[in-house]
DNA sequence: ATGTGC
């Protein structure tokens, strides 16, 4: 099948349909990223997902897409109640997600000594690494059950936690329904044991600076100023989320068989909607949702103890109010040109605009918080959205996107070139090696991949920071 | 992303 990708305006470029395809695709795109895109799978990935029974609008691409599987990271679709549901096209770590932590300390009195006995104590805290199991006695079966039925408010009314985290957490910090019961034992058995860890890969927690505020009314309004210190917390549902695709990888490909759905790809095994296993495919998606919700809630809790151990104070004296938390790999329902669609998101942030009546009341006026976390070395970014991404469902980038695979990383980046991309950030290791495949080098330009998306006014820049030091877990 | 495994 030959694909034909048409410009059509600023950084933006139409797939035209052909073959199968239900819809058209849209990528977003500057010069520099499209011969990237054009690299992989990514393309032909977004047509596949573009077949799909009950695809509506366009199937989207945003600037950091890259090959996935099934749907491309970075891809956004979307379809009707006649429509499927699809597992590959919400990913395997369901519910990956960022969160942003203002303090009212000043980044420039903290010595490398302190960030230093900071990213230490924070270690100490949260386990980071593959596999690794949490620290928190009090999370027994029964609390685990409640916390994927309920969300970050069985946390917060256990004490780890603020009563504004809920608003300032994407969906109140809970999916609605969500049920265990369509979950395996094998699901249940990883997830009950592994809340409150980072994980590995490009999950993280990272202290950064506030280097720029470009929107001074929006940045006031998510207390962000320049100087000023900040903690991000990106990580997700570790392996409850991922054992839960695995097993409703396997459950959708049967069903499509069974309801005479042809799949492109097994990647996007996919059930309708209304089928039973749809709907207990989103119930059971759901659970791990609410488990990675509460995963960064627990770890914010741990965050806040580890810098009001090293500071000696309150933790409320530090500020440490949570700005926002967003999704970035999910299925929702959605209000969208008067109709309830099924957005899924892989690798893209929900970027509600201003006035939008599903934003926190908080953030009414501005547009809720998008997090764009950068690769280790890069900065990140905190943005709103605007009217004019409603053609993407209201969604923006994710991150930078990675440009050479994990392999390909390892082999093509040299020392040399780790060294000095990393020479400003403090990390948590002692070996380079073990965070090669994670190296700046192994992304795309995250000023690219933001202006891509700002500069033809889908979103708005509120503010940029920089890393000062990182934890990444380890194996 | 992930006990990196059908």
């Amino acid at each position: 099948m030959k694909l034909e990708l048409v410009k059509d305006g600023r950084n933006r470029y139409r797939l035209k349909r052909t073959g199968k395809m239900a819809v058209e695709g849209i990528v977003y795109a500057n010069e520099y990223l499209l011969p990237l895109i054009r690299k992989d799978k990514s393309l032909q990935q977004l047509a596949n997902a573009a077949s799909l029974p009950g695809v509506v609008g366009h199937v989207c691409g945003m600037p950091d897409i890259h090959e996935g599987f099934g749907l491309p990271i970075g891809g956004v679709m979307a379809t009707a109640r006649d429509g499927v549901i699809s597992a590959g096209a919400v990913g395997m770590d369901i519910n990956c997600g960022v969160r942003l932590l203002a303090t009212n300390v000043s980044a420039a009195d903290l010595s490398i000594p302190f960030l230093r006995k900071i990213l230490t104590r924070m270690e100490e805290y949260v386990p980071a690494g593959v596999g690794r199991r949490g620290k928190h006695d009090f999370i027994t079966a029964g609390v685990f059950e409640e916390v994927v039925h309920t969300g970050i408010k069985s946390l917060i009314t256990r004490g780890c936690g603020r009563p504004d985290d809920l608003e300032k957490t994407e969906e109140g910090g809970c999916l609605p329904g969500a049920d265990l019961g369509a979950v395996s034992p094998q699901a249940c058995k990883r997830g009950a044991v592994q809340l409150g860890t980072l994980g590995g890969g490009n999950h993280f927690i990272e202290l950064q600076v506030v280097k720029q505020v470009y929107d001074q009314a929006a940045g006031q309004s998510f207390g962000l100023y320049p100087g000023q210190l900040t903690v991000m917390i990106h990580t997700g549902s570790r392996g409850f989320g991922h054992q839960i695709c695995n097993d409703y990888s396997k459950t959708l490909l049967a069903a499509a068989r069974k309801h005479a759905i042809e799949v492109p790809d097994r990647g996007l095994a996919c059930a309708p909607v209304d089928s039973k296993e749809g709907r207990d495919y989103y119930a059971a998606m759901a659970c791990a949702v609410n488990f990675a919700f509460a995963n960064r809630q627990l770890i914010t809790h741990d965050v806040r103890r580890a810098l009001g151990d090293i500071f000696a104070c309150a933790q409320d004296e530090l500020g440490l109010a949570l700005v926002y938390d967003v999704a970035h790999n999910i299925a929702k329902w959605e209000a969208h040109s008067g109709s309830k669609v099924l957005v899924h998101r892989k690798g893209a942030t929900r970027a509600l605009p201003p006035g939008h009546p599903e934003n926190p009341s908080i953030y009414r006026q501005t547009g809720h918080p998008v997090l764009i976390p950068g690769s280790m070395g890069t900065a990140s970014y905190v943005l709103t959205g605007t009217e004019k991404a409603s053609e993407a469902f209201f969604s923006a980038n994710h991150g930078a996107g990675r440009v050479l695979s994990r392999t390909a990383a390892m082999k093509e980046i040299t020392r040399e070139q780790f060294e000095r991309s990393m020479s400003s950030v403090l990390y948590n290791s002692r070996n380079y090696r073990e965070l090669l495949d994670e190296a700046p080098g192994a992304y795309k330009d995250i000023d690219h991949v933001v202006e891509t998306l700002a500069a033809i006014g889908m979103t708005r820049k509120v503010a940029r920071l920089e890393p000062l030091a990182v934890i990444k877990g380890k194996d």
